[in-house]
DNA sequence: CCTACCGATCGGTAGG
DNA sequence: CCTACCGATCGGTAGG
């Protein structure tokens, strides 16, 4: 009878799935349980036996991101200038899949209060980010790849920083603003080799 | 009689300085005009006497911003080296103002939705500061202070990016990011002369 | 500015 | 998974 499992499986899938689109278009706090279960087809009581409340369904949604980048960041490229040029890759698959870009910038201003349950999730989201950024310029900088005077700390700060804020104008106003452009123009600037 | 209005208008600017700061706490969407209203010391059908919508109470609370940047920045620092080096300054000012800073990065966030009632007004000031960074960094060039290389568009709209981006992570963990340091150094690395 | 109220919506629970 | 319900809260209005 693992019939009954695999559906329900599916099922938290797919309220997972619409749990980010309903979030991207009004953030956590202004998304409703019974909003996501009406576009699932079940009814908000419904949604609430397979997540018991609405923050668990929000850890579901970090949960399944962060294995999403695990999988696709971390353990497939090590840090130095191959890690640099995949993350243009993914700010240009990004720019294709605006959704996804709207969740997570929403969630991110959202949960600087500390008492936001997001909160924990994204201060250590930034941490490691940062952490990976830094290193990357750490190898560049041992392969005199990095320009003189380039700081590898501050240079991986302001990468993380500088793909957040341009996330955001781009959402705002997507005919005014380059994203990938901008974002490869930055790294190219404080590389001695082409960028890839 | 002019005591009457005098009250009226102090009662009004209250009600707009509490606002920031309860959305500052819980977003535009998640705050509600009974909080505020508690805050004052009101009701909340009191409030709506000053603000008719809560939407109108919005708008006053960017009116109030436009008012008080366009006096600090716009009018009194012509573009150039001057006008960057008094964005280190102000970066500076909201460091010792976390309230402040909270507010517009939660509701630039919130704004991206193109039906939010803030959406406009943030993709016009968007719009403005990208071209007043942008004009800086034109006239740098024109006096041979800008680094060879460096397109004025690009870091125009970069220095706009990472500002709102290196905001939400100082915001996320205060303790782990050198706010001031970051936007600093990018500025210093990008120009041939001191900032100041 | 207040009291008193409206319809709508929220997250969550009981009981099946 | 649903029906039916709970207490709480929301923005806004009437009438003073």
């Amino acid at each position: 009878m693992t019939g009954g499992y695999l559906k329900g499986r599916i099922r938290r899938e797919d309220i997972i799935t619409t749990a980010v689109a309903v979030y991207a278009e009004a953030g956590y706090h202004g998304s409703s349980l019974r909003e996501i279960a009406r576009r699932v087809g079940i009814t908000h009581a419904g949604l609430l036996y397979y997540f018991p409340t609405k923050e668990s369904l929000l850890a579901a949604v970090l949960e399944r991101r962060d294995a999403e980048d695990t999988e696709r960041e971390r353990l497939a490229v090590p840090p130095g200038r191959e890690a640099l040029a995949h993350l243009v890759a993914l700010a240009e698959h990004n720019v294709r899949h605006p959704g996804i870009v709207d969740v997570y910038a929403r969630l991110a201003a959202e949960a600087v209060a500390a008492d936001h349950p997001a909160h924990d999730y994204f201060e250590r989201h930034y941490r490691m980010a940062r952490e990976y950024a830094t290193a990357s310029f750490r190898v560049l900088a041992a392969r005199g790849e990095l320009r003189a005077g380039v700081d590898p700390e501050h240079a991986g700060l302001n990468l993380v920083a500088l793909m957040d804020g341009l996330q955001v104008q781009w959402l705002s106003d997507g005919t005014a603003v380059d994203l990938v452009g901008a974002l490869r123009f930055y790294l190219q600037d404080l590389l001695t080799v082409p960028l890839d």
